[in-house]
DNA sequence: GTAGGGTTAG
């Protein structure tokens, strides 16, 4: 071996300067020999030459942290440099908590940290992400009087931060009073990665007022915030400053700028700066690869994935979750299958909780239920309810009751107060027309279980099964009841009439019905279960026959609601009609009465059609709280009525003046409007949305939470819902004092288009209004309209801080000319 | 003689 430390060979010629050859050694190799060299003259007592040693073991890439820790140990009594430089190189290490420790021990040998020492234990702190041994270094920085060090300083930000402790990072980032742009940019990015997008746009729109001009570092953050929070023409200003500026399309700062683009949707962009990037890393790739995937574009993920196998770039965990949510989306259930099986055998990537989420939605989707839930049991980790949840959508979606029923009880283990998962099940139990029988199984073993009741669930709410001493028959469809009977679950009084589905009488399912004739009224009492929620009934009616000139209302009512719902004609194929109404908002045990009964609008009985009832769905909902990523409460319309789960129909909401008070969560209701679900119907994000189907009619809503004089910016999507709804619509949409109309170009083939509208709140309430002026009519007649989805209010930061980037910007162009 | 800030998924 080559020793380029080659005087060695030569003693005792004059002694070089050993501490200079070992900042000059390229391997422990060489060091060891210099090592032997200076423990054979002595020079190793020398604190310096040693330090020389030290750090070259403790902090080179072909160093060896073990050989540093047993050199440091042979010292007699280490100075400050050396102590420092093992905790430096500790905190790095794939142990940083040794660096404490290497910190106390320090400490009690009587030496007193200095600047430096702190930067290196607080970098410990960060990368165990320990709040506290961030707040016990603090004390220690702030009795060694070191608290007014940049650097010190910007380690504590940093520290507070990435233990999630905003708060105390904000205090310390705003009593620094001579502040560096790195501690701006620290903050800046401990927001960003802790999704706050708001208080990171807002504090670089201070640094920028301050009169410091971001450096790349600062702006990948930036761009992060952007991605998060949908502001592209904000990071489209970025991209400009940066050509501009003419920093460097590094990888980080070009990772940043792809993932900003295609998380807002500009797939086209992204995929021009990837191909243009002169460096990637791996974030790169899978930025690109993931966002391909999340906006549908399955295949070109995929063979984005190919190419990066065939450049032989290594994949890493996160590559596999986009290639695999890909497979998902668009049901590639054999690739995905093949991918999953690479990832260990190819990759050595052990298949991680969210791998196994994309593989068990994929095999749920493409009806593999079996096979899913085989997965899911191979797993070393415990199967969270998300998994479970789409499990269990996939037993739905294609009648799996033998798997369901495991599924459910896994998720009452988990969440004993979940009742959505006995909703979907008596729902499934329902269509296989074995409702009564398995529902009685699984009470009772719920019970035995000793876990929440399934008693909130309505009995016999479709009516299927039939009253006592009663034989329904299809060629008599209307049987009066008398005293004899009893409906299973209900109680009736006046005149109630057993229907059966037939060639006149249209239902739901083909199956039976209630009539309410005059006087004729029904009741249930169901005891509230869960603790403070909110139930919303949909409730379907029907026409009670083809000779008669008036139709009767049918009222709801329960302890905390009243509704009048009426048959409306032309807003769907069907003759009957679903219906969303609010029922109320109880706490735990309360006794219900739901009451249904019929309400003459006519004099004359004899020409009443009287309405009938059908198929009862109870949902019930949390109160809402509001997220980091919109102001907005149900912004995407998905707590609204519960849909029937086989009609094409949608769930038709009548005028709710109060937004508390309505079927669709927080939102007022104006004419008639139809919510739609996505398994039917269009639906651009989520499970439902929103048809306007009536003229002059929308949905609106107000907010209180707003500044006043502060900009927001308001984002929804208007389009068709493809229900075969084809016409021009103009949509007036109203954000606080400003107004503005949208036409809607529908061919009700499922476009929509994203818009977006930037206001200034005013002083108190601020209404958000969604008015649809026209409708059309379907070829089948059937009233159509808009559809909107996917509302966002957020506050601005377009306005304000565009223009400050701008102003920068031009300052560089009119250099550039000078 | 030693130091600080960044990107990707969910």
């Amino acid at each position: 071996m080559s020793l380029k430390c080659s005087s060695l060979r030569q003693p005792p010629l004059p002694i070089p300067p050993l501490s200079l050859l070992a900042d000059k050694c390229k391997s422990m190799h060489q060091l060891k020999q210099i090592h032997a060299q200076m423990i054979i003259s002595s020079r190793i007592q020398d604190h310096f030459a040693a330090s020389r040693l030290l750090a070259f073991c403790a902090l080179s890439s072909s160093g060896d942290l073990s050989y540093a820790t047993r050199l440091f140990n042979s010292i007699q009594s280490p100075n400050h440099f050396m102590w420092n430089t093992l905790i430096r190189a500790q905190a790095s290490s794939l142990n940083p908590d040794k660096a404490i420790f290497l910190y106390m021990n320090m400490r009690r040998t009587g030496f007193a940290p200095n600047q430096h020492t702190f930067t290196f234990v607080l970098k410990a702190c960060s990368n165990v992400r320990s709040l506290n041994c961030c707040k016990q270094i603090h004390t220690h920085v702030s009795k060694s009087g070191l608290d007014l060090d940049l650097h010190v300083v910007n380690c504590l930000v940093r520290c507070y931060s990435v233990s999630s402790d905003l708060n105390n990072a904000r205090q310390v980032f705003d009593e620094i009073r001579n502040r560096t742009l790195n501690v701006w940019t620290t903050m800046i990015s401990g927001y960003a990665q802790s999704f706050r997008a708001n208080e990171a746009l807002m504090l670089f729109d201070q640094m920028l007022m301050e009169g410091f001009e971001p450096n790349s570092v600062t702006l990948a953050s930036v761009l992060s915030a952007c991605a998060q929070s949908g502001c592209l023409e904000l990071g489209e200003k970025v991209h400009v400053f940066v050509k501009m500026r003419g920093f460097e399309m590094g990888a980080i700062l070009g990772t940043a700028l792809v993932h900003m683009y295609t998380k807002n949707g500009a797939l086209a962009k992204a995929k021009a700066l990837f191909d243009s990037m002169p460096e990637r890393n791996i974030a790169t790739w899978n930025a690109m690869i993931s966002g391909l995937a999340s906006h549908g574009h399955a295949e070109e993920a995929l063979d984005l994935f190919r190419k990066l196998e065939k450049e032989q770039i290594v994949p890493n965990d996160i590559t596999f979750v986009g290639v695999l949510s890909a497979c998902c989306h668009a049901g590639f259930i054999d690739v995905g299958r093949q991918i999953f099986g690479s990832m260990k055998r190819v990759y050595g990537i052990e298949p991680k909780i969210e791998h196994y989420g994309c593989m068990v939605d994929l095999l749920g989707r493409c009806g593999k239920v079996l096979e899913a839930e085989e997965l899911i049991k191979r797993m070393v980790w415990k199967p969270d309810v998300v998994m479970w949840g789409a499990l269990l959508a996939a037993c739905k979606n294609h009648g799996n009751i033998e798997v369901a029923e495991r599924v459910v009880k896994e998720i009452i283990a988990l969440e004993p107060n979940n009742h959505g998962v006995y909703v979907v099940l008596s729902n499934m139990y329902a269509e296989a027309e074995s409702m009564k029988m398995q529902l009685e199984i699984l009470l009772v073993q719920v019970l035995f279980a000793g876990l929440a009741s399934a008693a909130d669930i309505l009995q016999n709410p479709d009516f299927e099964s039939p009253p006592t001493n009663l034989t329904p028959n299809r060629s008599t469809p209307f049987v009066l009841l008398n005293g004899n009977n009893t409906i299973p679950g209900w109680t009736f009084e006046g005149t109630v009439q057993y229907v059966t589905a037939s060639q006149t009488i249209r239902l739901p399912d083909n199956g039976h019905a209630i009539q309410l004739a005059q006087d004729g009224r029904i009741n249930q009492t169901f005891a509230a279960d869960g603790d403070d929620l909110i139930y919303i009934l949909t409730l379907t009616l029907a026409p009670g026959g083809q000779n008669c000139s008036a139709n009767a209302n049918l009222v709801v009512s329960a302890p905390d609601s009243h509704g009048v719902y009426s048959l409306k004609q032309h807003y769907g194929k069907e003759t009957w009609k679903s219906y969303g109404h609010y029922l109320g908002r109880w706490g735990q045990d309360e006794p219900i009465n739901l009451v249904i009964r019929s309400q003459s609008t006519e004099s004359d009985d004899n020409s009443t059609c009287w309405p009938v009832i059908d198929m009862l769905l109870l949902k019930t909902s949390k109160t809402l709280v509001q997220g980091n990523d919109n102001l907005l409460l149900n912004g995407g319309f998905e707590f609204g009525p519960d849909f029937l789960s086989n009609s094409t129909e949608g769930v038709l909401l009548e005028s709710a003046p109060s937004p508390i008070q309505s079927a669709l969560q927080q939102w007022s209701v104006i004419g008639t409007v139809k919510y739609i679900d996505s398994k039917h119907f269009y639906v651009p994000k989520g499970n439902a949305a929103i048809e306007i189907v009536s003229v002059s009619a929308g949905i609106q809503t107000a907010t209180t939470m707003l500044t006043e004089g502060s900009a927001y910016n308001l984002d929804f999507t208007l389009g068709d819902a493809k229900d075969a709804c084809e016409g021009m619509f103009v949509v007036r949409v109203q954000a606080g004092s400003l107004v503005q109309n949208f036409t809607v170009q529908s061919l009700g083939t499922g476009s929509v288009i994203k818009h977006s509208v930037t206001f200034k709140a005013g002083s108190g309430s601020t209404p958000i209004s969604f008015i649809s002026y026209n409708i059309n009519q379907t070829k089948d007649g059937v009233f159509c309209g808009p559809l909107i989805d996917d509302v966002v209010l957020r506050a601005s930061h377009g306005f304000k801080l565009q223009l400050r980037l701008e102003i920068l910007i031009y300052a560089l162009v009119l250099v550039a000319i000078l």
